[in-house]
DNA sequence: GTGGTCTAGACCACG
DNA sequence: GTGGTCTAGACCACA
């Protein structure tokens, strides 16, 4: 699997360190009970701070996408994620919110918004 | 119109405002042409600083949201909202992304998650 | 003589004024001698403030492009405008320095850069 | 590199910076990928205040002149200044027309003013 | 009274 | 130590 950052974009290394695992995992490259790169191979291979890396893991080991061992080191949640609860939902409701919101006013119909999330979901 | 803010949010004050703006526009209750508070006006309903209120609407501004008019101030774009080109489609595609991607591993399958966002729709 | 403002443009508005007289006595279309309306005219045609024209109004007879008169009005300087000095070509220098650093940025190359001005020249 | 600002100018602290930097690649002093001061050390080298960098830094990002890096911090855009396009050849139009309009007024020729952008084009 | 500019100082997120 | 955000207060240009 290889992770793609952008070190010049708004979003922070961990947060796309984090999209990018999840991602991983939505497409099946990573499986529950797999290992990941330890904190200080990952972050010498993709070239950024090993505090960096810690910090996407610490958020991937709160929403329990992963969970870090003391030995076995870290891994995808053998148990599979969480399933999607209502906090879940209404965080998603929250954040799809604005962006529905400018594609009314850029005149992105229904239809056309739908598709394109459709055609993402295809690509997983 | 009334603007809700959460103080306690990650997301910034200004990005707030200009998405609760966008929502006005989305919902018809702003309207082209129309005239928008000024940045004091505006700062001291809201309780915060007017750098801040100018901020976002400079946001907006680039955007084309709206227009700083030298005589009628700061007015809803009068020609409407630019319409979606590819560059904001992809945009919208690589917000989309991470929402789906997560979905996904929730198990939200893809009729549950077009469903919320048709009810998102619906609401505007 | 038609004069076309933009109320949206950050160059102020008495500054567009001034650059449209200035436009029209290059065009010919405003002749030496020849009466320009009263600043109270002048505004309420165009539909702005008497200061903004005022202010206009001053500048070009600062410059010597215009005359003041209490009884003729406003007139287009009679003995021609004041041909350019050391002190003018030095300031267009420096008007003209940081449009030719960015375009020089951009690839335009110094044959196309006079190109464009030879058009303008043209135009008048 | 030096910077030389007009405190005294009408012009923006913000926007001379701008207009210096560029001329600064323009004349290859700044080199794609070389990196800029950060906001916090260029202010207090010029002893001016952080946000008037900033704003600087921002605009020239805007333009692509620049880029944040969240490792390497401000740099000159490695991939060069995007070239001219038919929007920018417009904008630089209607800056040069005001500039050309009054030096006919003047009894600039055309030769002469060919000749001044011809001598500002040398000194890059 | 409006937006634009500039300063000063503070806290935080990031790496 | 970096840029990002927010506040506060000030002056000016503009209309």
């Amino acid at each position: 699997m290889l992770i793609n950052l952008d070190f010049e974009s708004k979003e922070p290394i961990y947060q796309q360190l984090v999209d990018r695992i999840i991602e991983g995992i939505a497409k099946k490259e990573l499986k529950p009970g797999e290992g990941l790169p330890s904190v200080r191979s990952l972050a010498s291979d993709i070239g950024i701070n090993l505090h960096t890396v810690n910090k996407a893991y610490q958020l991937l080991k709160q929403d329990e996408f992963i969970l870090i061992h003391r030995q076995k080191g870290v891994v995808i949640n053998p148990d599979g994620i969480p399933k999607a609860d209502d906090m879940y939902i209404d965080q998603l409701r929250r954040n799809l919110k604005p962006l529905i919101a400018e594609s009314i006013c850029r005149e992105v119909t229904e239809d056309d918004f739908l598709k394109i999330c459709s055609e993402i979901y295809k690509t997983f």
